[in-house]
DNA sequence: GAGTGGTCTAGACCACGGT
DNA sequence: CCGTGGTCTAGACCACTCC
């Protein structure tokens, strides 16, 4: 074997990720064990169960005491399931691959007091300022999601239509420098209301479904509550359970 | 201090979670330095870190190297968020909680050999034979889900219609002794179908929520394909993104 | 009983955040 | 610069699977 640059767990993990998507390990449907492993990669028993993990966590592997780390069957078909696991830019990057024309209609831009029922809703203080957004997603023509954004605006401050028009989460991000550590996620299927109706292309659909996220900072701060409906039959969402 | 049990990973996460949900960090949003938490569990970083691993899976903290390990906020409105993270069984359990009146039509019942255009939905290989089944979900007097599911007959035998009308999940786990390991999932807002409108009580809605899951045993192969069609405004699915 | 992954300990050094 | 979590090493013992 040639002088080889020091594994660590991301090599191990890309190198096993690669291997599997061949079908390298097809045959016994295993990995080798982690000795093996361990030898292979001239590492510890740390990297290569964290590289494992990093597999279980995207649904290519499953371990199981005793036995070893098994390969769960993959088909064409089944790709889909392991695409889009996550995603915390709203639902513009959920398509991402196929070649799409994008633009955004600002409809509604205002900055705003919380209320006791805006409170209710999005889970922000009563009495902070937050701007209120509603844009229109328009894909290939088609009205196909209305975003409605409530920001914090003591931690997303300075928010412009102009901002809104492009892309708050590029401003958020790399002008503001604000990490979006976690997004937590409700969805829904809602009957369509009349600013759905009125907005999007819903065709003879009455229905839309409802993409409900609260994102938080690394400082722990929630600082938005968005909503985010969307025209039936053109978008998909994953997940993976393991036990 | 009185003498204590020895902590496993387990109990650290169980004593902090606790005091998370009790607000016992809430003033400096922080949990204590991971020496500390050593020394008050008398244990190793490697317990402590996995009981913090844990905690972040379920999106109550988020871990900032150089930092600390950050509290999420959390108020009554966002506690929603965190349940539901991850149920195998089917959209009976989704509602937990609430206290629900469950029947269970079986309208379809059959033994096939799966086709190439099966295949192509399901993922399972042209030849091998599958029972078919359609359920009808009532809650509370409501047809609220249709159940599509396709059981390899080879992994899950002898299924029965008596079977279908109490519980496969509790058939699969109990009797047959099989593990569900994995299931993946996609979800979509679909324009409602025949089978949909003549089957559901969908009122004036035209549209169906579509979760689809394909599910894995243990030894990494698929054993079942399923649709589950939902009526609108009653099923809530959550998603936690870290970064 | 042999093989395998899960848990755990006790260290070490590195990378990042904040002062 | 110091404090913090992230990565890594080298062991040990336990719990489970399968023969």
């Amino acid at each position: 074997m040639t002088i080889m640059a020091k594994n660590n767990f991301e090599t191990i993990y890309t190198t096993l990720k690669a291997r599997i998507l061949a079908g390298d390990y097809s045959i016994k449907m295993r990995l080798p064990i982690e000795d093996e492993l361990i030898a292979e990669f001239d590492t510890s028993r740390y990297a290569v169960r964290k590289a494992i993990q990093k597999l279980a966590d995207e649904g290519l592997v499953y371990s199981v005491k005793g036995r070893g780390v098994v390969l769960l069957e993959h088909t064409p078909q089944t790709q889909q399931f392991n695409l889009n696991l996550s995603r915390t830019t709203g639902l513009k990057a959920m398509n991402a691959g196929r070649n799409l024309d994008y633009q955004t209609d600002v409809v509604s831009f205002k900055q705003i007091i919380v209320d006791a029922e805006l409170s209710e809703q999005t889970a922000f203080e009563v009495g902070i300022p937050v701007y209120a957004i509603q844009r229109v997603r328009i894909i290939n023509g088609t009205r196909a999601v209305i975003d409605i954004n409530y920001f914090n605006a003591q931690l997303i401050p300075d928010i412009t239509p102009s901002i809104a028009k492009k892309s708050i989460y590029d401003y958020i991000q790399k002008k503001l420098k604000v990490k979006i550590a976690v997004v937590k996620r409700m969805l829904r299927v809602d009957t369509a209301q009349t600013v759905d109706t009125q907005t999007l292309d819903l065709e003879n659909n009455n229905c839309i479904g409802n993409m409900i996220s609260i994102s938080f900072n690394d400082a722990g701060r929630q600082f938005e509550y968005t909503e985010s409906h969307f025209i039936p039959n053109e978008f998909i969402f994953t997940q993976l359970i393991r036990n």
